[in-house]
DNA sequence: CTGTTAGCGCGTTCAT
DNA sequence: ATGAACGCGCTAACAG
């Protein structure tokens, strides 16, 4: 229970014999201090324990050195993979000196009002659909902001995002080269009303043509929340039996590996997945899924890094990076059993 | 580029005739306002689309309305697990109308810092230790505090943990009783130093009185990270045959899973495994385990809570939440060959 | 190179 | 029931 009340920079002022703005100067070194004064500046801030209080310090500088970051993390939808950028960005954030402070919030509102309330500098978004009334606001106030994914129009914002349609591609020539034809896209339903999400709508478009291109029938399933996505992949597996390999992003490879089982159905014997997902993921999973990499904690620095350089001169050009991933071939990649050889059809199930 | 500069109640109180203090009461609801002015006010709040500057809120009020979270995250040592606590802890501060900064630093000094220089109000501590410095510090300075885990001293504390001794017990008392002698407890090294954190210190110390009380051959493994614990169980399993089954925490149950694969040994026909894990974890794993669900949404709504009361009312008792794990059969969980009939021997690796 | 001073936006005491 | 004025801790003109 010891003082309650800190030791400000008039308190180090006093004690150093000089005025308040030559401590503030001495401590931001936006003018030049003399060696001696200097001296007695850092000996008195050392003797007091003085720590600069960030709030005075925010109001006054206008600045609050914080970056907000938008995520969904409700208990109901909660995608472990999600956290995961979190461990990049909060790299990146740390660095540079800068504090994180992690939103779960749906309003589309909540990013400008943030910023607008002076509680962080600037937002950075996840889930981001094409059409995201966030970035609209946040585009109207004319406030700073980064995404992690990317929106329809994306001129003058600092982003990163994984090209999904490569990953797709990749994994679908690996299946068709097996000898699959009858491959499905699995996919999540992100929360709400989210049908926008940029990732599922660019995914879809991208299958359908990659499906085309390389002569395969391609089924798009997306997937509901956890109770149903189970029974959803149970019926599609059952109803069509020809499809024997496919492609899962999110997490989408692990009701599909129950369904599987649970059919007597063996990966890869009877069938092959390629999923895409985060490395930290595939750790976790057994047995080794062939996988391609989302290399999520990188997106979440790099996303983070492109906002801050943003943030510190918004006159140049923002940073807009791809990543893209490497196929990581694993137990479950062997030949499966032949193809059926009927008429190759071209279906979709919405 | 709409306009920079965002509206005070200095505006307001303009607006609607009246003096900045009255705005500011009716906006706290500290003392009564006449519905006339009150709705003069509102009605200029509407227009000019006030919101309130949560910065100079929060110096004048001495209260940033902000909770810091301290998790460990760096990229290296990412675990999955950790961030589920976070979707709790994000749902218990959003509730409440706090702001969640999360914080990854390992400065011990650091919790107490930024309540210091008024960046949080209180600090929230993940990982932690018996002899936590980070609590020592925190106690020293008199700010509030609480912890998911619990330390040797944890009087007047807020906090959540969960009964570790008792899952594994359960576990344990399951693997006996499916007629295993030889049992394994796997956990992992928390990071750094922290030869000292709290679960693996206790866990330990429970195993060896339980494998006594049950009367079966325990063994205590501490995996290292990533590239090693692989190797490490390998050579544990190569070395002790007898051992037919397993405990594991943390995530330690994916390179179990891993070596027993390539050792050929299958799992539950060789082997037998008892994960504790958070159920969002189990969803993605496949085949489904035998688990002990570690309730980590709800340990961290239920930590956040605890501290955000305690914060209201520093007063009263602090809650201390202890929470309980049930057993959860799975797939893996049927009866494994007999085990060795040699003489038992209790040993412990360390 | 250094001191003086006026805010930043809001909460709150003291008057009325 | 309402106003006026001061202060929270710090930054950044504006003087010298």
């Amino acid at each position: 229970m010891e003082p309650k009340r800190s030791v400000t920079i008039a308190d180090i002022a006093l004690r150093a014999g000089v005025a308040v703005s030559t401590v503030s100067y001495a401590l931001s070194g936006k003018r030049s201090i003399s060696a001696e004064t200097r001296a007695r500046i850092e000996q008195a801030v050392a003797e007091l324990d003085f720590k600069p209080h960030a709030v005075g310090r925010a109001l006054a500088s206008r600045s609050s050195h914080t970056m907000a970051l938008f995520f969904p993390a409700s208990r109901n939808t909660l995608q472990v993979e999600n956290h995961i950028f979190l461990a990049g960005v909060a790299e990146a954030t740390s660095k540079a000196g800068y504090g994180l402070l992690v939103s779960t919030s749906h309003d589309p509102a909540e990013p400008a009002s943030l910023i607008e309330t002076g509680t962080a500098d600037c937002a950075l978004l996840m889930e981001v659909t094409l059409h995201d009334e966030r970035v609209a606001r946040l585009r109207a106030s004319g406030r700073p902001f980064g995404l992690i994914g990317h929106s329809a129009d994306n001129s003058g914002v600092p982003f990163v995002d994984f090209d999904f349609e490569e990953a797709i591609r990749t994994a679908a020539r690996h299946l068709r080269d097996l000898g699959h034809r009858h491959i499905a896209l699995l996919n999540r339903q992100p929360e709400r009303r989210r049908r926008d999400y940029g990732p599922a709508v660019r995914s879809r478009t991208a299958f359908r043509g990659i499906a085309r291109d390389l002569g395969f029938a391609g089924e798009h399933l997306l997937c509901s929340a956890a109770p149903y996505q189970y029974r959803q992949i149970d019926e599609f597996l059952r109803g069509v039996p020809t499809c024997t390999a496919a492609i899962t992003l999110s997490s989408t490879f692990a009701p599909l590996l129950r369904v599987l089982t649970d059919l007597g159905r063996e990966v890869p014997r009877d069938f092959s997945v390629v999923s895409v997902i985060a490395p930290e993921i595939r750790e976790i999973v057994h047995p080794a899924l062939t996988t391609i990499d989302l290399p999520a904690v990188e997106m979440g620095r790099l996303g983070a890094e492109a906002l801050l350089n943003h943030l510190a001169d918004p006159s140049k050009k923002p940073g807009q990076v791809m990543l893209h991933g490497e196929l990581n071939i694993g137990a479950t990649s062997a030949p499966p059993r032949a193809a059926t050889a009927t008429e190759l059809v071209l279906t979709d199930t919405r």
